[in-house]
Parts: structure tokens; C-alpha cells; sequence
DNA sequence: CAACACATGTAAAGCGTTACATGATTCT
DNA sequence: AGAATCATGTAACGCTTTACATGTGTTG
């Protein structure tokens, strides 16, 4: 049996609530999963044709329009199986990639003053997200999906977690452009 | 002029305080800058080469241990130069992934009780690093890294992120191992 | 004398992004 | 008539991981 990657993982997460299109998939890659997951149209297509070799998925096909005809994806038994043993593993924690904390620890070598700046725009952008985030979060749960029981519970859990993580991330971002000014006042005093 | 790639840069991050030969970068690739960055061998040898031909560092060789002679690189001008300008562009943002938030988009598929022992492994291993991290945080601002001007103040600004980052993921696992936990009790009454 | 730390490199394969390619239907 | 949306794919390139390759000095 072909061993499945992440990726392929992430697509039967997709599919999990029915059955979609490529291009379906491609728009849902976006929001929320696109918050803790992505990947292009160029990685979709080979990758359901993977799992469907694999007889994770499968699908009918109509003429939509265009050149091609149209596939609508749905997972198979051993899909829905396969999932469920993936979803309860522990997970792989793969290397995290972070470019401003990684600025963060040469920070000595940059001007202060710019790179102050640099922390309180990405403040300002986190905090934009965020304001996304709780709408998103607020018209779930008016849905009802912060039952545990409710089909749409997982997406609430994830924004759930967006909600816990940005407020910190902002208040880290404040506290570091608060430092640099210090130090800016300092060296050049009045 | 050659463009620089990020791992270029995160060579010269932990290049900033001094010259180390490829070895060191190596460990040193692993804590702090690990917690954020991380580099195999095998990406960071040919990376220095590039970085030399680009006129951004240099090396002196000597003839150490083994078959091959050692070098050790440090930062030129234009290299300090081209870190200092990096850190203050805006970071690119790159997609994360994660692999647990992933899973918990799916979450209904999964069993409840074998969800809600994922959950509570993963909260023990983040409050293992977090007391890791605690120690090191106590350990710099000890010897005066809480003060902007020190040299180890971004090492310290980096800790001080995921004392704040790590506690609020703990917080979302067992806040997520309650919820399971009790639809669990829900499906299964006594 | 065996294991480990020091030290530098190459090769192959997989993963991910950007760009290319095609064409029908629907809306403005 | 032109733009946007629907729809599926391929090609090229770059980044990352895993594995291979070599050999000395130090420590138990």
C-alpha cells in the first residue's frame, strides 16, 4: 500500500464533509484551512489522482465546461478509514519557519528606529487577521458549531486556536518596538 | 549581484556575533535559532560556499581534524551591510503548517477518546520544552540579556516569544481534551 | 580499542512555488 | 465585447530532507 503524504492527508480532511471538485478544493485550501495549511492548484491535481490510485477517493465525471471533463471527488470507505488512523496519530512536528523571529535574533546588527517600524507593521497586519478571525469565529458559533458534536465543531477548534495565538503574537510585536524605542531615545538622546 | 535566500540570511543571522566554521553553524542552527530556523548539513555547507562567491562572508582555512582543512567564516562589511537591510524589509510570510491543526479541522471523523490522548500528548511535550525554554530565558536575562543594549537582547526577544507562544497552545490541547472528553461521556452514558 | 566529537563535503529524491496552457459559460 | 468565473492539467525551478562518504583526535 502506498504510504500517503501530509499533503494527501490534508485533501481528505477537504473532502471530509462531502464531495468536492478540484476546483473546489483549490477555494476551500484558503479558509480556515489555509491558516495551518496550504498548497497550489499544481500540487491538488496530481496529488487526487494519487489517492485516487491509491483508492482513497474517488469520483464521477460530467462535462463542465472547457477542454477537460469535470471530476467530483468523494472519499471511499478506505479513505474515511485512513483518515480517521492519520487523525489520531501523534503528529510530525516539522521544523517551524518564522523569518521576523529569525531577524529577531540579530537584531543588534539593524537600525532600531527601522526596525521598530518593521515590528509595528506586522502588528497592524496580524491585527486585521484577527479582527477576520473573530468574525469567522462569531458567525460559527452562532451556528452552533461550538458544540463538540456539531459537524463544523474542527473548523471552530481552529479559529479557536487563531484567537489564543495572534493576541500573543501582537503583544510581542508592541513589547519588542517599545524596547527599540527605548534603546532609539538612549543612544541619541535629546 | 546574486540574490540572497533566506537560509543565506539565517547564516548570517548566526554569524552576527562572531566567526564560527560550518561546524559550529551547525549546532548552533539548533537553540536558539532552531526554535524558529532550521538547516540540515547538507544545505549550509554549499550555502557558505555561495555566500563567499557573493563577497558576504569569508574564511580563513586551517588544516584541522580529517581528510579535508577547516575554515572559519565570518561577516564582511557588505555582509553586515546586507543583514542590516534584510532585517528591516518586511518579512515574507510564508503558509504554516501544522500538522495537529490540520487534523483537528477533521476532528468529527476521528474516535473522541483516541483524539483527546493526541491532544493531552501533545500538551505534555510542549510543557517539556516550555520549561526547557523557561530555564534558558531565566539563564540570559541573569546575565543581563533583558536590556536592549545587551548583545544577547534578540536571543532573549526570541525566548521571551515562545514563553508567550507555547503556553496559549497548551491552554487550546486541553481545552480541546475537555470538549472530547465530554462527548465522549455524551455517546457513551452510564 | 571502541565510541564519540570534530570536520567537510556530495547525491538522490521529495516537496512546494511560479509560470504556462487551454477553453466554455456567465456577468457587466 | 471584454472580464471574471469555472475547470483541469503540465513544466521548470528551487528548497529541504535523507542518506552516503571520509578521516583524525580525544576520551573511557
Amino acid at each position: 500500500m502506498a504510504t500517503v503524504s501530509t499533503l494527501g492527508y490534508a485533501l481528505l480532511c477537504v473532502l471530509h464533509r462531502g464531495p468536492l471538485t478540484g476546483y473546489d478544493i483549490v477555494r476551500r485550501m484558503r479558509r480556515p484551512i489555509g491558516y495551518y495549511w496550504t498548497a497550489q492548484q499544481s500540487q491538488i491535481y496530481p496529488e487526487l489522482a494519487r489517492l485516487s490510485a491509491a483508492g482513497l477517493t474517488e469520483h464521477e465525471t460530467d462535462s463542465g465546461p472547457g477542454p477537460r471533463q469535470r471530476k467530483t471527488h468523494r472519499l471511499t470507505a478506505a479513505g474515511r478509514e485512513a483518515l480517521a488512523e492519520w487523525l489520531v496519530r501523534p503528529a510530525v512536528v516539522r521544523p517551524p519557519r518564522d523569518e521576523t523571529v529569525l531577524r529577531t535574533y540579530a537584531l543588534a546588527m539593524a537600525d532600531p528606529a527601522a526596525m521598530r517600524e518593521m515590528y509595528l507593521a506586522e502588528a497592524a497586519t496580524y491585527e486585521r487577521q484577527l479582527a477576520d478571525f473573530t468574525g469567522q469565529h462569531a458567525e460559527l458559533a452562532a451556528r452552533g458549531a461550538d458544540d463538540p458534536g456539531h459537524p463544523e465543531f474542527g473548523a471552530y477548534a481552529t479559529l479557536e486556536f487563531a484567537l489564543l495565538r495572534y493576541p500573543s503574537r501582537i503583544q510581542w510585536c508592541r513589547w519588542l518596538a517599545d524596547r527599540l524605542a527605548q534603546l532609539a531615545s538612549r543612544n541619541a538622546p535629546p
